[in-house]
RNA sequence: GGGGUAGUAGGGUAGCCUGGUCCAUCCUAGAGCGUUUGGGACGCUUUGACGGCGGUUCGAAUCCGCCCUACCCCA
C-alpha cells in the first residue's frame, strides 16, 4: 500500500495505531491546549451515546438516573479521613468567585461520594427508603501526574457513570456488589469485550472501601486496562455521613453502601480490542452508522442506481436500520477505506449487475461478502449483524485467552509479562509477599477471587514465600 | 518525582547549527472546473503555517529568557 494513501500504523505498533485512530475516525481531538482534556468529535460522540445508552438500559431496570453537582465544598469533601487521602494530591480547587477569594473553597468532584452522601443523609429516614440506587453520568476532575492519555487517563473524566446504592444491611450492599458485577459483564458483553473479574488487593481498594471488585480487560499490547470497578463500602461512609434509617423495631441504624462505575475507559477498550489494521470495527449496536450503501455508477447508469440506491435507504432506515447512503463524487475504493476506517460494519454495494439480478452484495467488516436478496433484505441484514457481533465477540475472547499465561515461578512470571501477558500465579495473600511480587516483576497484582471461564480457581504454592496460596491475577497495568 | 528532545498550513515535513537569498519547501488534506467511477483516479486552477509572551538586532522561523503543549528516557 502507498504511503501517501493515509494508511494507519499496524495494530501491533499499538500506541501508534491508538494515537492515530482517534483522530483520523474522528473519535477524539487531542489538540485541546490543556493537559489531558480532550474534545469529543462528533462521531466519536454517537459512539459515546451509544455505549452509554447501552449502560442506561441495564441500570435503568431497577435504577434512578439523577445528577448532583460538581462542586462539592471543603468541609464535606475532608469528612471522611481515608477518602481524603486517596484524593487529596489530585483534586482540583476552586478558590475564587471572580476576583473575590471564597471563604470556603470549593472541589471539583474527583468522584462524587461526598456531593452525594449529605442529600443522601437527609433523604433515608426509614427501612422503606430503601434500598435506593441511583446513578449520574457525569465528568469528574483528577490532576493525573502521571502520562494522560485520551479515554484512558484524563484530567477531566467527561463519561463517568457512577452508581450509589444504599442498603439496610452488609449483606444486602454485598449482594449489590454481585449484581453489580453481574450488570458490567452483561454490559460489556453487549460490547463484545472480555473482562477479566478479580478483587483488589487491599492496599489498592478505594479510598474508604471494604473491599473493591474489578473488571479489567487486557489491551492489544498485552497490559491490562481498568474498565470497570465495583465498591462495597460497608458503613464507613453512612457514618461519617450519617446516613441512618430507623428500623422495623424503631431503632436508628447505620446504613451499609456500594458504589460502582464505568468511564469512557470502556470506549477505549471498544476502539482497541476490536480494531484492526484498517481502523475500527464496530460492534452492531453500537455503531453510529450500521451500514453504508456504495452505489456504484458506471457509464450511463447513474441515475438509475442512486435511484435504487436510495430507494434502498429509504427501506432500510424505515425498518429502523442506521443507514449511510454515500453519494460523494469519489471512487467507491476511496469509500470502502473511508467507511473500514470509522468501523462500519456492514457495506452493502449496489451497481448495475445487482440491480438486474436482484441482489445486494454484503460486505461484511469483519471480512467476507455474500449477495443478498434484495426482495428479503431485512432477513438478510439482521443474520449479518448477528454473524458480524459474534465473530467480534469470539475474536476478542481469543485474544484475551492468548494473553494470559499460568506461571510458577519469577523467571516464568516475568516472562510471560515480557511476552505481553497477564499472568495466573499463586499467591498467600500476604502484603509482604504482595509488595515482593510487585517489585520483583515490575507489575501490578490485579487481584484475587478471580472470576472469568478461562481461569480455573486451584490452589498452589505462594509464587514468594511458598506457602499457601490462591490464584492471583498479575499485569502491567495502564 | 528527575532528566532530555521538540513545537512551521487540517495532518506530515524542509529550512534553524552559520540571522537577510523565505511575500517559507515538498507530500497529504481542503475548495473550484473538467474527464472518470465494481478496492485509495487524473489534469488544470486555488486557499492555508513559523505555539504564546517578552528580549537581542538595521533585520528573527532561525539567537536568548519565561510560559504553554507534546513526545521520549529514568525512578
Amino acid at each position: 500500500m502507498d504511503e501517501d494513501t493515509g494508511a494507519l500504523p499496524p495494530k501491533h505498533q499499538f500506541s501508534e495505531w491508538y494515537n492515530d485512530i482517534l483522530w483520523r475516525a474522528e473519535i477524539m481531538d487531542v489538540r485541546y491546549p490543556v493537559k489531558g482534556l480532550y474534545v469529543w468529535y462528533p462521531y466519536g460522540f454517537a459512539i459515546r451515546k451509544n455505549v452509554y445508552q447501552q449502560l442506561r438500559n441495564l441500570l435503568d431496570r431497577d435504577h434512578q438516573e439523577a445528577l448532583f453537582p460538581l462542586l462539592i465544598p471543603e468541609q464535606e469533601f475532608m469528612k471522611e479521613a481515608e477518602h481524603i487521602k486517596g484524593f487529596e494530591d489530585e483534586v482540583y480547587w476552586v478558590t475564587h468567585g471572580g476576583t473575590t477569594p471564597l471563604d470556603v473553597k470549593l472541589a471539583l468532584r474527583p468522584t462524587s461520594e461526598t456531593a452525594i452522601y449529605p442529600m443522601y443523609a437527609l433523604w433515608i429516614r426509614s427501612h422503606a427508603d430503601l434500598p435506593l440506587k441511583i446513578y449520574q453520568i457525569v465528568n469528574t476532575f483528577r490532576y493525573e501526574t502521571k502520562h494522560t492519555r485520551p479515554l484512558i487517563r484524563l484530567r477531566e473524566i467527561t463519561s463517568f457513570k457512577e452508581a450509589h446504592t444504599v442498603h439496610a444491611t452488609w449483606e444486602e450492599a454485598n449482594k449489590q456488589v454481585e449484581d453489580a458485577i453481574n450488570r458490567y459483564q452483561e454490559f460489556y458483553d453487549g460490547l463484545c469485550i472480555p473482562v477479566l473479574i478479580s478483587r483488589r488487593p487491599d492496599w489498592d481498594k478505594f479510598p474508604g472501601a471494604d473491599y473493591t471488585i474489578a473488571v479489567d480487560t487486557i489491551m492489544p499490547d498485552g497490559r491490562s486496562l481498568q474498565i470497570g470497578t465495583v465498591h462495597h463500602l460497608g458503613d464507613h461512609f453512612s457514618k461519617t455521613f450519617a446516613i441512618q434509617y430507623e428500623d422495623k423495631n424503631g431503632e436508628q441504624q447505620f446504613a451499609h453502601q456500594t458504589c460502582y462505575g464505568i468511564s469512557e475507559r470502556s470506549i477505549a477498550a471498544l476502539i482497541s480490542l476490536h480494531g484492526d489494521d484498517k481502523g475500527l470495527i464496530l460492534p452492531p449496536i453500537i455503531a453510529p452508522i450500521q451500514m453504508v450503501i456504495v452505489p456504484i455508477m458506471i457509464g450511463n447508469r447513474h441515475e438509475d442506481v442512486i435511484k435504487s440506491a436510495k430507494d434502498l435507504e429509504n427501506e432500510l432506515l424505515k425498518m429502523g436500520f442506521r443507514t449511510k447512503l454515500d453519494t460523494r463524487e469519489i471512487r467507491p475504493g476511496a469509500k470502502y477505506y473511508w467507511w473500514e476506517l470509522r468501523g462500519v460494519p456492514l457495506r452493502l454495494e449496489l451497481g448495475p449487475r445487482d440491480i438486474d439480478s436482484g441482489k445486494v452484495m454484503a460486505v461484511k467488516r469483519t471480512g467476507e461478502k455474500v449477495a443478498l436478496e434484495r426482495s428479503d433484505i431485512k432477513a438478510g441484514i439482521n443474520r449479518i449483524l448477528a454473524e458480524i457481533s459474534n465473530v467480534m465477540r469470539q475474536n476478542a475472547k481469543e485474544h484475551l485467552k492468548n494473553r494470559l499465561c499460568t506461571v510458577k515461578s519469577i523467571e516464568g512470571l516475568n516472562a510471560a509479562l515480557n511476552e505481553g501477558k497477564v499472568a495466573v500465579v499463586h499467591w498467600c495473600d500476604e502484603r509482604m509477599c504482595g509488595d515482593a511480587l510487585e517489585e520483583r516483576s515490575n507489575a501490578t497484582i490485579l487481584g484475587t477471587d478471580v472470576k472469568s471461564a478461562y481461569i480455573p480457581r486451584t490452589n498452589g504454592e505462594c509464587i514468594i514465600c511458598g506457602k499457601k496460596g490462591k490464584v492471583t491475577l498479575v499485569g502491567r497495568a495502564y
